[in-house]
RNA sequence: GCCGAGAUAGCUCAGUCGGUAGAGCAACGGACUGAAAAUCCGUGUGUCCACAGUUCGAUUCUGUGUCUCGGCA
């Protein structure tokens, strides 16, 4: 999977080059992101749906400080967990932070895990109109009393297209899309049309992994990691401070098996084990979603290493011809 | 040692009034238009513990053995 191919683009017409590194949880990202942005004058956009929570240290697996070492992260620590942040938000808020980046002279390096996001970004979103929080969301709750049927037949009146295209069970789709289509009084499946919110930038997209099962043995070394720092201790004082398990922060891996143990529902054995499958689980689908991409910079850590040393130079290179 | 219960998918178990079997979880694969660490979909051959008996046919009934878990000693 491996590939020491060139690609360096000639950038014709002067289009900024951006850096990313995608690849699933405890592929080890997070250090070789901040080796790679030491070399080349990077400063780091964190493409993290869960890292944007302030509160939310380690179960997140944020990096510190001290870890950072001096290189500047962005989109980390942005929001509490009582609100929620969309890929188009991170869009929104990405390209303007690339564009800082490029006139500081340095180059924009987006790291993390949530392929949706890197979507967004660099395929663009849909132009749906704005149609007030409020409403959205008064809406929503109520659909989402409904049963599933008629969320269906409800949807196949106002948009056909979207009804046979959504799984009957996915309850989530449904009232999103039965939402936009009424709000805006067009059918949703019509704002498919995706618009690049950012300059069109060429990205250079490079993937980092593990083999399935050094993957999973590392997932499971990082839970016991995590409970060891005191996961506990920081969803204790989350429900503390008022963040209960309906808050959009605490729908994290990591956080909601630890409230079921503070509710009494979980014994603390049954919620790390719950979190380590839980994880496997999702790494599994981002995998799935990275696919999308269809990149060919795809690099695999091992046990040895040594190798972790070329791989480190490879993607050296990669990026040192992108940017040139 | 005796009495009872059990042995079926990687795990927990259901089932077959005798015609070689199926759920949940796991695993694997997939989808993804503002919740994405979310949400949802698809994929089930496994000496039905072993041996013998009955039977056209046994994973199912009978017997013996082995192992496991209870209880009593």
């Amino acid at each position: 999977m491996n590939s020491d191919k060139n690609h360096g683009k000639e950038n014709a017409g002067g289009i900024p080059n951006v850096v990313a590194l995608i690849g699933p949880t405890a592929s080890g990202k997070t250090a070789i992101s901040i080796e790679l942005a030491k070399l080349f004058n990077a400063e780091i956009i964190s493409c993290d749906s869960r890292q944007i929570y302030k509160l939310m240290d380690i179960g997140t697996a944020k990096p510190s400080t001290e870890e950072m070492q001096g290189i500047r992260h962005h989109l980390i620590d942005i929001i509490y967990p009582d609100s929620s942040f969309s890929y188009a938000d991170f869009a929104s808020c990405a390209a303007p932070i690339i564009k800082e980046i490029l006139g500081r002279g340095k180059v924009p390096f987006i790291v993390g895990g949530t392929g949706f996001y890197l979507d967004g970004l660099v395929n663009g979103v849909s132009a749906i109109p704005e149609v007030g929080e409020n409403k959205l969301k008064n809406l929503r709750e109520e659909l989402e009393l409904l049963e599933t049927a008629k969320l269906v037949s409800m949807l196949n009146k106002l948009d056909p297209e979207s009804a046979a295209r959504i799984k009957f069970n996915d309850r989530q789709r449904l009232v999103r899309a039965i939402s936009v289509s009424e709000l805006t009084g067009r059918p949703f499946s019509s704002f498919k049309d995706k618009k690049i919110i950012n300059n069109n930038y060429n990205y250079l997209i490079i993937g980092l992994t593990k083999a399935r099962e050094l993957l999973y043995n590392s997932i499971n070394l990082r839970v016991e990691v995590m409970f060891k720092n005191g996961l506990l201790n920081e969803v204790e004082s989350l429900l503390n401070s008022g963040y209960g398990e309906l808050a959009p922060g605490m729908k994290t891996i990591g956080y909601q098996e630890c409230v079921e143990f503070f509710y009494g529902r979980k014994t603390k054995d049954e919620a790390m084990a719950m979190v380590k499958q839980n994880t496997r689980n999702y790494a599994k689908r981002q995998e799935t979603y990275f696919k999308r991409f269809k990149i060919d910079n795809w690099f695999n850590k091992d046990e040895n290493k040594s190798n972790d040393k070329k791989i480190f130079e490879r993607m050296a290179r990669l990026i040192e011809n992108h940017i040139k």
